[in-house]
Formats: structure tokens, sequence, C-alpha cells
DNA sequence: CGTAACTTTGATTAGTATCAAAAATGGTGG
DNA sequence: CCACCATTTTTGATACTAATCAAAGTTACG
């Protein structure tokens, strides 16, 4: 669960700043200043802690590989996921300006992340309205995501649920250059996914189950393929533009 | 349901100055600035739209008095509020930047509204780190309350949904300086608490009804007390952290 | 090869939805 | 000021989705 140092050269901004930089455009003088903060890189096993809830980091932290969720408790110590992240997501970059996190980050693999001190982001944002632009613009559309999942989990039935989620971790994980075809490898267990979609995972066997034995997706293992796009994004209600993906 | 015009000297940009203030102090200078922004009061009635999914507003829209919601829509209809706005709230700060809405927003009640020019305050946020701090907080902290909304809907039962709904438009109201003592007249009729926590108006019906024989609220007509309110933060396990009301 | 984590299946229950309709409220025009 | 109408709130009866409980398979990993 410890951390794994790795040489300074390692550091990989690649994957955060070309997030950014797909958002919104950088000078050549806001990529060469984000570009030289101090970055330490670490590795994560699964399930490590990126953010505890109540608590002030340090760092802001990039995902480079890897998958992370974000959660929150109920009193009663239920587990609601608000968020699946994965490479190139920045999981906290709202702790440059907030002070306490009000919820969990922990990696669902192995992830090697990127981590830069919360005041040097702050300020370089304070400085480079480009940078604050791009960040502010990622945030927007984490902020858009959490809309949607308000919608799904509050009103859609398990079966739009969960065939919803599945579009959306499609479509994410194609721009990420993570899949193809809407073939991927789905980074979370039924009880996360359960966890994702307000339902049991006794329940998301279940639904999913079902989604196979209708043809809409197939299973081996934790691989997943989307059989037919077209069918499933309508038996999930889904419509991506609240992803904001392609460049506004 | 048109808008209704009003002199440009009674524009009132105090109360969204004054929130924007609370996140983060302004200088003399960013304070000037926003306030010779070429600013419009409007009045909408009741249920007119502020934001329509799919559009690009004009304009960013904050509320001098009154009420609006945040909803969106699944295919087969159904609505799912997403956030509640009073006094101070900009509803759609997002859109300096993100091009296309991907939801509605609508008044609750008759609201005053102020328009200022979408791009005037993108250019405005990008010469203005203090005015860029402050808004970025301002949508951090919407970020934050769907989170908690997400966690509402999805892992808590239907009285502590409610419960917890209430609490935090206590809390908020309080803060806006709408409400003392826990006690306030609520905007949203019952089919409307139902879009908001993902229950239907009956069920809503019920549960306020139980809340009100047990004792940890008191309604007449639209009006609600909240009679004991550790007692009902308990109920709705509330918890108000995530709103960010303190200055952090 | 053994063990823990995860997935799958079955039986039953609980919490909310749905359907239907009556009562109360609030606003409007006569 | 009252009568009317639309909206909202309240109540009751029934249906259904997803939860719960329990346990057997399966997979992955050390």
């Amino acid at each position: 669960m410890s951390p794994h140092d790795q040489a300074p050269q390692d550091v990989a901004l690649g994957p955060l700043i070309g997030k950014l930089e797909r958002l919104s455009p950088l000078s050549a003088e806001d990529r060469d200043a984000f570009l030289s903060l101090p970055a330490k890189t670490r590795t994560f096993s699964p399930g490590s802690y990126l953010v505890r809830d109540g608590e002030q980091a340090e760092h802001v932290t990039g995902l480079v590989s890897g998958f992370a969720f974000r959660h929150k408790l109920t009193g009663e110590g239920a587990r609601q996921i608000v968020s699946v992240h994965m490479r190139g997501d920045f999981v906290d970059l709202h702790n440059s300006f907030l002070e306490c996190a009000d919820h969990n980050v922990q990696t669902l693999t192995e992830a090697r992340v990127v981590l830069l001190p919360r005041l040097a982001v702050r300020d370089l944002a304070l400085q480079r309205p480009g940078i604050a632009k791009a960040m502010w613009i990622d945030t927007l559309i984490d902020s858009s995501i959490f809309r949607e999942w308000v919608l799904n989990v509050g009103r859609r039935d398990s079966l739009t649920r969960i065939a919803h989620l599945l579009c959306e971790l499609s479509l994410r994980l194609q721009f990420a250059g993570l899949c193809e075809s809407h073939r991927y490898r789905l980074p979370m267990t039924q009880e996360q996914l359960a966890d994702a979609t307000g339902l049991t995972s006794v329940h998301v066997n279940r639904v999913l189950k079902s989604l196979d034995r209708s043809g809409l997706i197939r299973r081996e293992g934790r691989s997943l393929a989307i059989e037919n796009w077209d069918r499933m994004a309508e038996a999930g209600d889904f419509n991506g533009r609240y992803l904001h993906l392609q460049a506004d």
C-alpha cells in the first residue's frame, strides 16, 4: 500500500497536459510552465487512498495509468461511488482551491500518478489564464458528469442505469485511447458497479446477465464488449453530450 | 412568461458580488471591474426557463431574488432536479466556458435575475485572477453539492433523503439571509421535492407526514420549521461540510 | 494447491411505485 | 367578496422492482 518512489526523469506529465490542451489550447509558455512544476511520480497498489474525506491534501494528483474512483459514505457505512477516473484525469483539482476534501479517492487498480504541490498548481493557475481556463473547464466537465449521475441514480431503472454507466465508460476509455470498437477490460468489480449505480451487487449481476442474454454485451471474465452500440445506447438512455468530449 | 425589463439603475449586483467575496476576497479593482460589467436586470415569472438543454446561452445568469432549479430529463420524460438555487447564486457560470448547456434551469418562483454577457464574464475571469478564483470556487462548491446529491439519491432511504434535503435548504437559506432558527418557506411543491430526491410525490407526502408526526418538523401550509435541528440532522444523515459555507 | 475475492443462483421480503380519487389550497374573474 | 377552477396535498389499495439472506460456483493469486 505504500507508494513506490521513482526517479524524477520518469515523471510523465504527457497524458495530463494532453488532456488540458484538448480542453483549451495552451501557449508554449503555458505548457513549459506546467511542465516545470516540481512533479513527483508514484505508483500505488490497488485500493490505496489518494484522497481522504476530511483531510487537506498537500498535492494535486493526476492519473498517468490505471484507474481510480471517488466515493462518499453514508453514516450507516453505505458507499456511493460518484466518479471513475482514468489516464489523463486529475482526481482532485478542486483541492488547489478548497481546503478539506469532502470525499475519498481510492485506486481501483495499480496506478501511476503524478503529484503536484497544491500551492504551486494554484499559483500557476492564478498567473496563467490559459492554464486556469483549461483546468476550470476540466472541473466543469466533472461537474456535468456528476449531474448526469444524479439523474442516472435518481430516475433510471436498474438495467438502464447499468447500461448507461457501461456506455459512459466505453466512450471515455475510447477517448483516453484505452479501448476501441466498444470493447474494454472493465476496471470494476460488480460490487463497485453496484456502488456506482446505487444498486446491490446481486442485482448488478442479474442485470449484466440480462444484458448479456439479450445480446447487448458480451462478457469474458472481466472483459466486456458492447455488441451493438446503438441498441445499447438506447437501452442505457445514453447520449454522450454531457461528457463534452468534442472540443467545444 | 416573458421577461420584464427594468431600468439599468435598478441593476442589483450586490447579492452576487457579496457571495463571490465571501468565497475569495476581491481587490477594489476586481470589484469595480465586476460592477462595471454591462449587466441587465430582468424579472421572470415562475416556471420560466433561464437555461435550456442543448442551447448556448448568451448570458451568465445570477439570481438576485426568488428561486430556481436545475433539472435533466430521461428519454422517458422523468425529471430529476439536480440543484436548487437562491439569491446570490449564479445558475450557469459554467456556460462562460462550455458551449452547450446539458440541462435546464427554470425559475421556481418569481425571480429577479441579473444577466451578464457570457463573453464579458469570460474575459473578465481571464484578465483578473481574483475574479477567476472566486468564480472557480463557486463552481467547485456546486460540484461538491452534486456529489452529495449522488450519495443522497443513490444510498439513502426515502426519509433520510428528504430530511437531508430539508437540512441543506435550511442551512443555505440561512446563509443567504432568508431564514433563521431553521424556519423557512419551502419554495418547492412536493412533486418538486420528489424530483429532487428521486422519489414520487405520493411518497414524499407520506415521508413529510411521518417527519411531522415524529416531531422533527412542523408545517403550516408551505412554511416549514425544523423543530429539533440535531435530531433532524441525525435523521437526514446531514453534515453540512460539503457546502463549504465557512470560509476555507 | 490452497485460499480469499468475486460471481452466480435461488427464495423471500421490504420499500417505493403505481393507480385512483378525495380533500384542501390558492389564485382569478365576475 | 364570493364562486370557480387549477393546482397541490392527502389518503387508500395494490403491484412490482430491487433488497436481503443464504449458499454454491468460479476465478485469480500467493
